[in-house]
DNA sequence: CATAGGATCGCCT
DNA sequence: GGCGATCCTATGT
């Protein structure tokens, strides 16, 4: 078991976390069932002062309060009235850093993430973007608030965490790029706040 | 209370 | 690569 702990979540680099997080497990039990995937792409979201994330500006409403918690506590919100996204909350108490993972690589649980998806098979396709990442792994935008470092007893409460398994990629691997859909975010939609793992 | 719009996806061409 | 689906959230009256 490599969980990872809340001192990892905890740190100010919201950007450098965002990289990190490439090659890492992410992992949930869900309605009983564990399904698991590897994060291939992450952008991060770097608080008050950017104009592209939810808290721009201290903005605190009930969908974006769970933001200011602690690190290491899930984000998940609605979007385009169809698709839970999920984000890793970083930074401490008060800091509404957040990081949006867009792709996992499935490694286990395929039947469930199969059921889920309503697909007959795996493609090459199939943990690519945000909204399916949430949908194969489970996720529901209720589970926003959920604790990423403990893993209950009971297998019925809903369970959400990350591993290192030893997934390290280097910078030949890595593809550093502007964020996707946050064109209204003025200068801020072209830092390079986007990172992609190659397989 | 009413309304505009969104950190997207999948199907169509 | 263009577009419709679909509904919560935020904001304003």
């Amino acid at each position: 078991m490599h969980l990872l702990p809340r001192s990892f979540y905890l740190r100010s680099d919201v950007v450098g976390i965002a990289r990190e997080l490439l090659g890492k497990y992410l992992i949930t039990r869900i309605d009983g069932d564990i399904a698991a995937g590897v994060i291939t792409e992450t952008e991060a979201y770097a608080g008050v002062s950017d104009r592209a994330s939810h808290a721009f500006g201290n903005r605190y409403t009930s969908r974006t309060q769970v933001m200011y918690s602690p690190g290491g506590t899930a984000y998940v919100y609605l979007c385009y009235g169809i698709h839970s996204l999920f984000n890793i909350v970083t930074n401490q108490e008060g800091i509404p850093h957040a990081i949006l993972v867009r792709g996992i690589r499935p490694v286990e649980g395929i039947p469930v993430m199969l059921k889920r998806s309503g697909k007959p098979k795996v493609t090459k396709d199939f943990g690519d973007g945000p909204g399916k990442v949430a949908r194969l792994l489970g996720i529901h935008y209720s589970h926003s608030g959920t604790d990423l470092t403990v893993i209950p007893d009971d297998p019925g409460i809903p369970a959400i965490w990350l591993e290192d398994r030893g997934i390290h990629p280097g910078h030949d691997r890595i593809e550093i790029s502007p964020r996707i859909g946050v064109d209204y975010a003025g200068d801020d939609a072209l830092l390079p706040y986007r990172f992609r793992m190659r397989l």
